[in-house]
DNA sequence: GTGAAAGCGCTAACAA
DNA sequence: TTGTTAGCGCTTTCAC
């Protein structure tokens, strides 16, 4: 009752081999009913639960995934772990997380930590793209996706949202409101979505021949903090923008918060369009515009990807895929009256 | 390289037997500093890292703790957490978390694969209070704390906040502003802080003899869809509550939404005072007044208990922690005119 | 149907 | 300072 039984204990118990009790655990058959139950109450009574340990030493899976995120407060990744869960739940796995405060130090001993528990696959956000540390899990044969940020050196399955379509056609939707000052609050341009968010935008300037002005360029680090620093930044020009587009959430939210603060007219004098949504987005007043990404579709695509390289060890080439973000329209990016070049001239694509 | 090494090949490699790079690896000293560099070597490698199955085999000890959430998605939670993770990592621990969802039968999933997995302690905040599952845990003489929601028939240390004083305090805000018809929101009552969130509620009436009244109270879940529902219910009465005390985050984000919605007047018409802080509390207007909680300290809290548990094996009697949680007093909750006893009566305490 | 026995990779006691 | 060896609790042949 008190303690921890094992297998020697409960076969003892029901007057059988160990052998035969491991047959009954592991629902192998070849079992006499009769057994099986005597068995079975064995383990009741001795309130059994088998070692999970001793149990990877040999066969070698234990069931488990783990999942690695940079931030586990950035609301982005708990909505991507759900998906996750949700799919590894059906086929009978199970996620173990783990938040790395985005340092690449602590991302390596949990990694090395997973290793070392034998976890059957890891699915990450990494906080250090370029990968180096990863090669200790590739090298273990233990199959890997990435998630949100690819990973450089080493081939790896990804599952990315299409940041450039999402920021481009952000940016496009404020280009066609007649924006033509538009700003941007990157994010650090060491991460895929950084990069690759300020690529959309840039993408859009050009395509509808506006000049890239670098006073509109605030480099963020995807942190609340320095969304209010931009805003502030860009409030402080002389010659304002007209339109905001923030890299990311919590940017977002620092962004907006400084709005507020310096009186600046959201969806009047500045109009604003953010990359995720956001719960205050539908709370202030015009709602905000923002780039929405599949979340959860994420992390189902995740999790589908790895245990495919768990199932069938063949090693099949990395694959990338695209997820399309979505644009919710609300209210804060207004039309901007008059347009520079009413006649349409700067507009052509 | 390939595959993984084992510490027979590193002892093959370095020329030594298995229980010299066992002492190097565990840094027990007693090696020669050239063989120390040999071994260290051939690890290096080989990109052996040790198997943490056959380790826990041996030496009980797997310096993990399993922690075990209701919804990840939940803001208060990841924030505890992050508490837990600094503590546990300071100390040489590592942290896996697992989402239940509010389901009783996963949460009972995931305690039977941590201690199948052999976690030295595990920190929970369940979704079935009574606790029976929680038996397993016990038996095998597992360390465990509770953290937000207490077990009712197992003596488990526990981390709470002090949610009585904290809508007490709130609601005596109210009460003082002139308010006589305080609605509250409530959380499930049968979980600890539904319950105790709603005591505070009636105490606070009760000392101020204001009398409870049926229809100002709804029965909330916790959602953010039952915040909104209570709103709607509340507007619909024919004598409206002139406040509303909403138990906890999400459903203060439904409750928020409604209001808006129903184009009722925020801080005017009707005045309110939520548990938690959110995110939205700064930017819709008028601000919001909350309760807010210590959430990384109650994650702190939570592991050095823990810990002290796991070393101390000896069965110090249970611990009961009670954080007081901090009012925000922003704007939501303005004084009411005119007070239907301007002469105090139904004031005095 | 059931049991005996050989490890899985590691730690730790005991020898040398 | 280093090596030998006995398990830890389990799964899995191979016999019976």
């Amino acid at each position: 009752m008190e303690g921890k039984a094992n297998i020697q204990d409960v076969a003892k118990r029901a007057n059988v081999s160990i052998a035969t009790v491991s047959r009954v655990i592991n629902n192998q058959g070849g079992v006499r009913k009769q057994t099986e139950e005597r068995i079975l109450k064995a383990i009741q009574e001795l309130g059994y639960i088998r070692n999970a340990a001793a149990r990877t030493m040999k066969s070698k899976d234990t069931k488990t995934i783990g999942v690695i995120v940079p931030d586990i407060n950035n609301p982005f990744f708990p909505s991507v772990m759900a998906g996750i869960e949700q799919k590894a739940r059906e086929k009978g796995y199970f996620a173990i997380l783990s938040s790395t405060n985005e340092s690449p130090v602590v991302e390596q001993e949990i990694l090395k930590n997973f290793i070392e528990r034998g976890v059957d696959g890891v699915i990450i956000t990494t906080a250090n793209e370029n990968g180096d540390h990863l090669k200790q899990v590739l090298e273990q044969g233990i199959p890997m996706v990435a998630v949100d940020r690819s990973i450089q050196y080493y081939d790896v399955d990804t599952v990315l949202v299409d940041n450039v379509k999402g920021s481009y056609q952000a940016v496009q939707h404020m280009i066609l409101q007649g924006h033509e000052k538009i700003a941007i609050i990157c994010g650090p341009q060491n991460t895929t979505p950084g990069r690759e968010r300020f690529i959309g935008y840039k993408k859009a300037l050009e395509d509808y021949n506006l000049k890239l002005d670098e006073r509109y360029i605030f480099q963020g680090d995807f942190g609340e903090r320095s969304g209010y620093q931009g805003a502030h930044q860009l409030y402080s020009l002389e010659d304002r923008p007209t339109a905001i587009f923030s890299s990311n959430n919590l940017m977002t939210i620092g962004c907006v918060k400084a709005i507020g603060d310096l009186d600046w007219k959201l969806g009047e004098e500045i109009s604003f369009f953010g990359f995720d949504d956001v719960d205050i987005a539908t709370f202030i007043n015009p709602k905000l515009s923002v780039v929405s990404r599949p979340m959860h579709a994420l992390g189902e695509l995740a999790f589908q990807l790895l245990h495919e390289r768990i199932q069938f060890k063949d090693p099949v080439p990395k694959r990338e895929y695209k997820l399309s973000p979505e644009l919710i329209i609300r209210e804060s990016c207004r039309l901007r009256y008059p347009k520079s070049s009413p006649d349409g001239q700067s507009l052509k694509k």
